[in-house]
DNA sequence: CGTTTATTCAACCGATCGGTTGAAAAGGAA
DNA sequence: TTCCTTTTCAACCGATCGGTTGAATAAACG
């Protein structure tokens, strides 16, 4: 399979399955109960929650017939990571830009001085 | 088109997407120089790049024939507001648990004292 | 001018995606 | 047991995806 980042991605990469993400921050909720509000077919909402749970964000418990969803919302800092991580490399970048910049700044101005 | 947080995590769901942006914290480079490293066509990294520029994630300029690429790290901050949002209410969310849980454990408490 | 270099456009291909319908599975309830 | 409810599995469909090859574009260089 792809990596857990890509399959996290790509999984909220669709708007219905971040609006299921975000019900169940509220509370954990039955496949049924999940598919309700959408116009499509209880089958097509259990397909988005696999996808979900093959990216780690989603657990399925076990209760009479029903399957109740739980968020495993800890997947999130994966991707905080990764995004973070090369925000703050790209500032950092920024930061050495204005260094060169300053720097190219008082060579002309001592260059002015000198002239 | 799709919404922009759409676009955004399914511009990062491929691996070699991620890994241009990686690049490009670093520094600007030409769609040849960005290309050169992948087994793969100029041309499919030229199109790998162009779903990156329709996610806001990267701009081209023209300098002679070249077209160097530039990070637009700013549209990290969407994908960090909806990702912070939700992790937030989920959080919330288990701290009203806790205190659900922890009221149950006084009452069980008063209980035993009772008994 | 014609040539070379860098990039994109267009058409195609197999695989995956998001949805459907219909059947199967598994657990209560009568 | 039989029936009803909930969920999943399987097959199918059109659209998109990630890659290819080949041609078009555009700017520098001889």
């Amino acid at each position: 399979m792809a990596d857990q980042l890509s399959t996290v991605f790509a999984a909220l990469a669709d708007p219905t399955r971040r609006d299921l993400v975000a019900r169940l921050t509220v509370a954990d909720a039955t496949v049924g109960e999940l598919a309700a509000p959408y116009d499509m077919t209880v089958q097509a909402v259990s397909k988005h929650l696999k996808v979900l749970e093959d990216a780690g964000l989603v657990t399925k418990g076990r209760r009479a017939q029903t399957r109740p969803v739980h968020l495993e919302a800890e997947v999130f800092d994966l991707m905080t990571a990764w995004i973070e991580r090369y925000r703050r490399q790209a500032e950092e970048r920024y930061q050495r830009l204005d260094v060169v910049l300053a720097e190219l700044n008082e060579s002309e101005i001592e260059k002015e001085a000198a002239s």
